[in-house]
DNA sequence: CTTAGCACTCTCGTGTGGAGAGTGCCAATT
DNA sequence: AATTGGCACTCTCCACACGAGAGTGCTAAG
């Protein structure tokens, strides 16, 4: 099987792949070269395109189920529908509307936005949505508080620069009492913001370290605390929604697909592996069948962004479903809550930047 | 279809009701007269069996999918079987260490450890387990903090006695500087730590009102913050785990059914409504069939007991699958989860008991 | 009251046949 | 040389029938 470059196919072979990609997305029934004569603007019969459908599968960009059956698009030829024969349309007014809506409703963390984030993007593409959380250790710091909750029991709390805010449960050698706690909060708040947790636990430890004897009191207890509460260890969080939408779709009639498809929710650190593959770059990502073991063994498809507060890009936001999907929609609808999300997350910390690490 | 109490049936009777339910249970098929004859320890032929179970059919305690098919338990019989058939085995030493581990590892906030809770549910049953994490307005309070994170934008977190955290992002008339609000913290901490944040909300609410003339500045203040923190509009939190495993099972072999069922769990409002129906009452609840919609209009069954800290309901938890589910296995286990979990998170707050309302 | 026997019913798997859809190829046409 | 109509071929899908198997209900005998 001899493939060929999308540039080395003739108009009309692309014009015929593109009809072929878009019927087949609507309908989810194999393709034949009678339909596509039939709606075809390009005024060819049947067995014409039947020519060129034997040679598109010859290249490649289709295969058939059976003899005897229509023609379905490979990955490749999702690929370069993508890439070149679909326009994006942009998203509806409404649909926008109803985005920023939600995202702007009442005073929210970060943690209720990509929420809503995600719950927006399964409703609106009635597929199931995916959003990463942003990995704690690679957090920019914006406050730190410790409140006492019981003996030996202190809660820190964690927000980060965007919004996202963090608690965990440490347990102290010894009691530590409240006004005490106030002034490590303070410290760490004032010394530390604008930085990752990774950054401040390293220094903290090596300044531990290098001045291990002439420690005071109070850098000994704020190490302690430091260590614990701002650990690295947890993973990344990440929220599946929408799935129930995606069990009326007829590609999921078979129950053992389904399972596939649960199973694969559940392990986290495999989706979350997957969806920050498409990290890098600003743009939109599309991963379709042989690109992943995880949607290539579902024929399902991958359609991710970043977003991001800043330059910096903070986790993942995608659509999974079936490789048919209507990338058309999908696509500006994933592009256009990414940047929403941004956004929102941008503005509900605006007006108190953090201070520069040079200042300390 | 005249319906008999269970005293009513003789011994015999019963011993046959408890084989075939037993048979069903492990089997997933309809029960035919000739096993229960082969198996049962009790001497009689199929033709025997026949007789009492066509009269255990007219009874409504078994039903038959179609003539000449065996016949399938009732939720009457489930109910009988449960109440007074079986004897609940104990919960293996096996599974009692590991949930105690589990439960126990690090020092873990409320939240996750009913997140832990959830999955081991779930892990340990091989169906779907439901947690209900506590209402918000029903917690008693351990300790308030607010912590500036932005221009006019507060986060305030709320520690329940039992150690649940919850996060709510404020926003504020006017810029509130940071010892100012840390007194308001501890002003609130100090004053009803205790209590259940609906009687605090009252009880700030009347006072304003009352001393409406007289308030000073800082009280103003904290009863602003406490309004906007303390709200109780929030759903309670529910978590679902576990439904992969259930897809095995050969009762969802049909697609509707698992859509039903996932549109139910989407439906959290229901849920809890359902739920908290278990919560009176120390023991184990269990609903089957006719009792609620949900359970009856995919032929489940939910068994769930509350858990508690000292005498207060918190929250509940259970365990949702096919009604043929394995009583004696799934009982005790919740049984054993609902109280190590109330176990745990009495531990983890003790040592620092709460003021009492009157020392006020 | 129990049970063996038997007729009856219903499901389920298999096989068959025909309709329909779609293709591939060839020969005729433009 | 490209296009097209025609045709044979293949494969799926559905309906139907048929028989095996499982299970019941009933009756009559023990």
């Amino acid at each position: 099987m001899e493939t060929r470059d999308a540039d080395k196919l003739l108009p009309r072979d692309r014009e015929i792949l593109r009809d072929i990609i878009a019927t087949y997305i609507l309908s989810a029934e194999p393709v034949s070269s009678r339909s596509v004569a039939k709606h075809g603007r390009l005024g060819l019969s049947a067995a014409t395109i039947r020519n060129v459908m034997a040679d598109l599968e010859e290249w490649g960009y289709l295969v058939q189920p059976h003899t005897s059956a229509g023609r379905v698009p490979t990955p490749a030829a999702y690929h370069m529908f993508i890439e070149s024969m679909m326009q994006a349309r942009k998203l509806p007014a409404r649909e926008r509307r109803y985005i920023e809506e939600n995202l702007a409703s009442t005073p929210a963390d970060a943690d209720q936005l990509i929420g809503i984030a995600s719950h927006l993007l399964s409703e609106l593409s009635q597929q199931v949505s995916i959003v990463v959380a942003p990995a704690i250790g690679d957090t920019v710091l914006k406050a730190v508080d410790f409140v006492p909750v019981a003996e030996r029991k202190v809660l820190c709390v964690v927000v980060s620069q965007a919004g996202f805010v963090d608690n965990r449960l440490i347990e102290t050698e010894e009691e530590i009492p409240r006004q005490e706690l106030t002034r490590i909060s303070n410290y760490l708040t004032e010394n530390f913001a604008g930085h990752t947790l990774r950054d401040i636990r390293d220094r903290l430890l090596r300044q531990m370290t290098e001045e291990r004897l002439q420690v005071d009191h109070l850098l000994a207890r704020t190490i302690e605390l430091a260590r614990e509460g701002l650990a690295l260890d947890s993973q990344p969080e990440v929220l599946v929604d929408g799935a129930s939408a995606l069990l009326a779709r007829p590609e999921l009639a078979d129950i053992q697909r389904v399972r596939r498809m649960f199973e694969a929710f559940t392990d986290k650190a495999r989706l979350v592996r997957m969806l920050n593959g498409c990290i890098q770059g600003g743009g939109v990502r599309v991963l379709i069948g042989d690109d992943s073991d995880l949607t290539s063994e579902l024929d399902f498809s991958l359609v991710a962004s970043s977003y991001r507060v800043g330059e910096q890009p903070l986790g993942t936001l995608g659509i999974f479903g079936p490789s048919r999907m209507e990338y058309q929609k999908i696509i500006p609808l994933v592009h256009y809550l990414g940047h929403a999300l941004s956004r929102a997350l941008s503005e509900t910390f605006a007006g108190a930047p953090a201070e520069r690490w040079e200042k300390r």
